[in-house]
DNA sequence: ACCATATTTAACCATATGGTTAAATATGGT
DNA sequence: ACCATATTTAACCATATGGTTAAATATGGT
């Protein structure tokens, strides 16, 4: 069910999505406890997981009566990769986009 | 005119606009030029480069009766420096972003 | 069986979005 | 002055989006 790119940036366009990408980053979560800090009706949330799912940023397990929410790791990758491939890399400070991946590898490779 | 991340991302969910974007990579171009290769009237064009503008990824200026469209370099900063710092650098292929990171270098140092 | 909890579905609403055509505007060329 | 060219503005339209509340559904606990 490939997302589209279209589907993928309109997703990243509203603010209570990315926060809940942003929530969803610490651990997996119930669909109320998404809900929680928003001032808004479940419902509404739940329209809001539907979209981020579409777009392949997240997925839903269903477990008893509750909806796992997880993050989908590769869920930006295609998004990522049109803007690399836009290829205006001065829009990307290089040296802290270096230091960044430099931390990266220090992670990956702590064996 | 600080656009927000909503306005930016919106922005880049539309395939005529992602398309315009690369068109203006090539060169700056007349509202008429950005036109030609799409089959939509010009009104509708001239709407997508206002939300273009909007967001910050183009500026516009008139030259006599054209209205010169040019890619602004740092428009997409904010979503990338967004996507980067949400922080799954898993969704990147850290080894050809370093390869694109060496070419840009190189390009750079070119003095 | 019964009630509570977790979530979705349905129906609705206001506003936004992406398109259209027709008219207006502004500048350039003769 | 007049016509052509470049572009925007206005009015409109269908559909999408982001929200609501009320009802339905499904599972868990006693």
């Amino acid at each position: 069910m490939q997302a589209t790119l279209d589907e993928l940036f309109s997703a990243l366009s509203d603010t209570t999505r990315r926060k809940i990408l942003i929530m969803l980053l610490e651990d997996d979560m119930a669909v109320t406890d998404v809900a929680d800090p928003f001032d808004m009706s479940l419902p509404a949330i739940s329209k809001h997981l539907n979209i981020l799912s579409n777009a392949g940023l997240i997925t839903q397990e269903k477990r008893g009566r509750v909806n796992w929410c997880k993050l989908e790791p590769d869920g930006l990758r295609d998004a990522s990769v049109w803007m690399l491939g836009f290829g205006q890399f001065d829009i990307l400070d290089i040296e802290s986009l270096e230091k960044l991946i430099e931390t990266h590898i220090d992670l990956t490779q702590t064996t």
